[in-house]
DNA sequence: CATCGGTGGTGCAAAATCGATCCGGCTGGC
DNA sequence: GCCAGCCGGATCGATTTTGCACCACCGATG
């Protein structure tokens, strides 16, 4: 009989492309997933991968075992999902995901204070680039921007909330000197994966056709608090900072609406419910914030 | 993460209703099923059994656990089941389910005359009573006797071999006294759980009321040989022997066809096919004597 | 009422597993 | 052309898991 678990390994070989990687996501030694693949090969006394000096791939027969390794991991996922569904206690695990500006400049002091009024309930904030996924019962809610509300997943429940909009940002300071004649350039600040959206003006400044790159949104925030230049930014990030002003004649830009997401079974936990219903008002509070509506227009 | 080899525990015990049960089927210690309990249920928070002193019972989410096991279950065997239909070595491992009384009484030379022909194949015969699951992987071959053709597995590909006829047997030696006017009494010999079919008849001879029972098919045999009474036996068995005659007036009946079950994925296995085009010639060759045409009636 | 076969539970020593580390080979970038 | 950063593989001591023996308990049975 094989090892249930070692089927686990497989598939985080199969998935990492080395045993290496594979190590990595299980969180142990590299030679324990050499030896659990070697386990399992040869107890199945079939070769799953092919040993090359760049990693392991998938041989034929490993190809035709990953559908069904991943069928179990998906019984896996739904036992583990039915079994926390059922847990209507107060005290125990919530996860929650979300982007991180998301989380720095806006969320943060309602988290605080919902962990304030449920002290048994143990957070965790799942604040990574990339998105959790729910189903692989990663966090238990994600609170996501979604630019077309055909691209939810449809196998989670969804719960509308405000739009998000974005303006042109550059700080107080920059504006006076510039006012006053500007002496330095002002330039560009841009994410590098991302450039400049299409959608964003210089308004009525004029700007060097030298940007200036950073590869982290709290980077581009310090930047353009420093006066370096302007830079998109969401409005609840730039009309919060009272260091940073919207670029005069520049507009307004809808970066999508905030749904908050959860999955069939877990929402009927009662901490899930607890959470959902909290931030959702909250949320509901942020609408002007959010849509940019909270200051006026100079 | 759970162990999933964790949730092949939870099955054991979950079917076996005690820890020890559960212990015994997969070949452990108990104490390890015990601590791979306590292990899961902690990881996933719940309780999954009622440790009630008579054994472990499944609760309410034990239950709804128990659903996405055996979906995890039936993705292993699958998996098993892929890669050993790969399997197109000719060295290795052929398991074979069938009836007891077929094995020592028909086929086992013939499973010899295999294995000499095929020296690298490792034969196991699985010839306990009860019937081996071939989608569990228990056998990768069966030799089945059935009554109603519907009563087939749909999932399994069937091969039609010879129907099986049975008739009513009695020692040679106990035939001659009983015509030279018998002293003692002659019983039916039945198995315990089986009693007289209804279709046997006494034929010329007479029975005392009082049966003589035993519990095991070679026991009934035995009885049979040393002159104890009359039985039901299978024409294969009865006319083979030379110690025993059919009973004057005594009709034949009917048992079942037999036929040769392999699985989908299994019976592409050079192995198998080998096996199956081997058995299923010498059962055709036996036809005469499984159907009881071997013998003239007398 | 004593016994016997079944249950779960518990220390402790042995055995198997795992993690840290080192090694040789490959590859891509400077 | 060299070096850094991957890769798989092997070794060895530490850690975890397992098996074994035992215990208490419960229910049926003689």
């Amino acid at each position: 009989m094989i090892d249930w678990d070692d089927v686990r390994y497989f598939l985080a070989v199969a998935r990492g492309g080395s045993v290496r990687a594979a190590a990595g996501r299980i969180g142990v030694n590299h030679s324990t997933v050499l030896r659990r693949i070697a386990q399992l090969e040869e107890r199945l006394g079939a070769q799953m991968f092919e040993k090359l000096p760049s990693g392991y791939r998938l041989t034929a027969a490993g190809e035709e075992v990953l559908e069904l390794a991943n069928q179990m991991e998906a019984s896996s996922h739904q036992l583990e999902t039915r079994v926390f569904g059922r847990d209507q206690s107060v005290r125990g695990l919530l996860r929650v995901t979300l982007a991180p500006t998301l989380t720095a400049h806006l969320l943060m002091p309602d988290f605080a204070d919902f962990a304030r009024l449920h002290p048994e309930i143990e957070m965790e904030i799942v604040s990574s680039g990339e998105l959790a996924n729910l189903t692989n019962r990663e966090a238990d809610v994600a609170i996501r921007v979604v630019y077309d509300r055909k691209t939810l997943p449809l196998n989670l429940h969804a719960l509308k909330g405000p739009d998000l909009f974005g303006g042109v940002y550059m700080s107080r300071d920059l504006l006076a000197a510039w006012r006053a004649g500007a002496p330095d350039p002002i330039r560009w600040i841009v994410i590098s994966m991302h450039g400049i959206p299409d959608w964003a003006s210089e308004g009525e400044v004029r700007t060097t056709a030298v940007p200036f790159k950073t590869t982290d949104g709290e980077a581009q925030i310090a930047a353009v608090r420093q006066g370096l230049g302007i830079t998109t930014l969401s409005c609840f990030v730039g009309d919060a900072d009272p260091l940073l002003v919207r670029v005069p004649g520049s507009d307004l830009h809808m970066h999508g609406t905030l749904w908050l997401l959860t999955q069939g079974e877990i929402r009927t936990t009662k901490r899930v419910r607890l959470f959902t219903e909290f931030i959702s008002r909250r949320l509901a509070a942020y609408a002007p914030l959010l849509t940019g509506l909270s200051i006026t227009r100079d």
